[in-house]
DNA sequence: AATTCAATCGTACAGCATACGGGAATGTAG
DNA sequence: CTACATTCCCGTATGCTGTACGATTGAATT
């Protein structure tokens, strides 16, 4: 065993890998054998597991059991499991199509910022596991970039500093993955545990009665009292509300 | 194995470890051989090994080692690794130190809110591995809840629904635990991984060379080219200037 | 047909969480 | 003092993980 997110693998194959880059490996690629699959259809066959089941389902020996070959064979297609997550990360990202630096988009740059959000928020819908992979150090693949670039650009003529619209960025994109996470978890572990958010709740109702202090939590029991916690859409509501309060906060300071 | 986060063990249980409620299991305790350590001992070895060296450094085995017992000797203490893990995120989200209810805070609601981020960014700096633990479904324990408390109570008083308060909340946390886990993640990559931010970007400049189109990322390039992403204390401008617009944002609704 | 080289993949190893069952230590009851 | 109950301790075993290594297979060139 490596793994340990050690990023020990060569960045210029990951890359290559990556940015789907023919002519930086085969030097003369003419004998041998050939090929079974695509690194897409690796890749595929991951998403499609993970998508169903989790992240954890995407093992090796699962991932190449989906495909009909002994795991060891995908290591001539992908050099770690690393490299095959950040291949299924970027794929999934790339599904968020935006559109490119001339092509036609919404006219506000709130509906803009917007459409970042929704089709993130789609993202994460199609693809729970997306909560599970960290995002530190990321890869360096097209889907990335192109979201980056959207990003920026939605918010690039507002008159911010340079330094303000990258804090900017990072922030909005911050806030979206923070709140589609959430979603996207709780979903995950809905449909992996079989257990709603309600009867999870209800396991735990001795909290309450046994161990929940009223007098050191006042505003809690307000909140509660008061509605705030009623599940009306609760999450869609707090999904917008978090990101038109920071537009709102980026709004107030360019005027 | 089951793990899994599959929350299989018992509610009650796990909540009588959290809030350390000796009342709950012993029925009948005079008799036994004698336990050699406190469950904060066994928590606070783990969280030892964590701090040092990561979430995978506390396996059960390391952490067993640390204590100088078996590895199946933990598990006389804790029912599952699930719950190890719970009872190691609450004693760090305790370490926060809240004021209660009745006790004295920052006079403006601002700066109560910027004392929630800053001690949740200090707590992330002390234990980077919090980054790694999912907060779905979270442990419902005592330093959990007093957060919460903590936070909704500062913005308790602006006149907001019940509903936009707990969206409010929500929001505000989520923007700092990404703010502060991004820091924290970083910092963890570095120690673990013994290359810093510049090298990793270094080792990646055929990314620039190779893979980057200028025509496709314009945003980037003059974000780039007009300092945007210069390393003055970029981290903590980042974490303010989020934090800050959202606050603007509240703002902009109450009055 | 022989050669060459990449793809395939069985086996092995270290590490993981943990089920199980036996052994060790401590208290009380006879 | 002995017997027993109860609890902690922990070695072993199982099935999972990623992956290093080396043997084998198959296709194209010589």
């Amino acid at each position: 065993m490596a793994m340990e997110h050690s990023g020990g693998g060569d960045p210029n194959r990951t890359l290559a890998l990556l940015w789907r880059d023919r002519d930086a490996e085969p030097p003369v690629p003419a004998r041998g054998r050939k090929p079974r699959f695509t690194i897409d259809e690796v890749v595929a066959a991951a998403v499609k597991l993970a998508d169903a089941e989790g992240m954890a389902a995407a093992s090796m020996h699962r991932v190449a059991k989906e495909l009909g070959v002994g795991t060891m064979t995908l290591y001539t297609y992908v050099p770690s499991k690393e490299e095959l997550i950040d291949l299924m990360l970027d794929v999934v990202l790339r599904e968020r199509a935006f559109p490119g630096p001339g092509e036609p988009r919404p006219g506000d740059w709130r509906d803009q910022v917007r459409l970042y959000a929704d089709r993130t928020r789609a993202m994460y819908r199609r693809h729970p596991w997306v909560q599970e992979v960290s995002m530190i150090r990321p890869s360096l693949g097209p889907g990335m970039m192109a979201g980056n670039e959207y990003l920026l650009s939605t918010m690039a003529n507002l008159g911010l500093s340079p330094r303000d619209l990258a804090a900017a960025a990072n922030a909005v994109a911050g806030l979206i993955e923070s709140a589609a996470g959430v979603e996207a978890g709780r979903a995950r572990l809905e449909r992996l545990t079989g257990e709603t958010e309600d009867t999870w709740w209800q396991r735990r109702s001795s909290f309450w009665e046994r161990y929940f202090d009223v007098t050191e939590h006042p505003t809690i029991v307000q909140v509660w009292n008061d509605g705030g916690y009623d599940a009306t859409d609760q999450s869609s509501c707090a999904f917008s509300f978090g990101l038109e309060r920071i537009l709102d906060g980026i709004a107030s300071i360019v005027d």
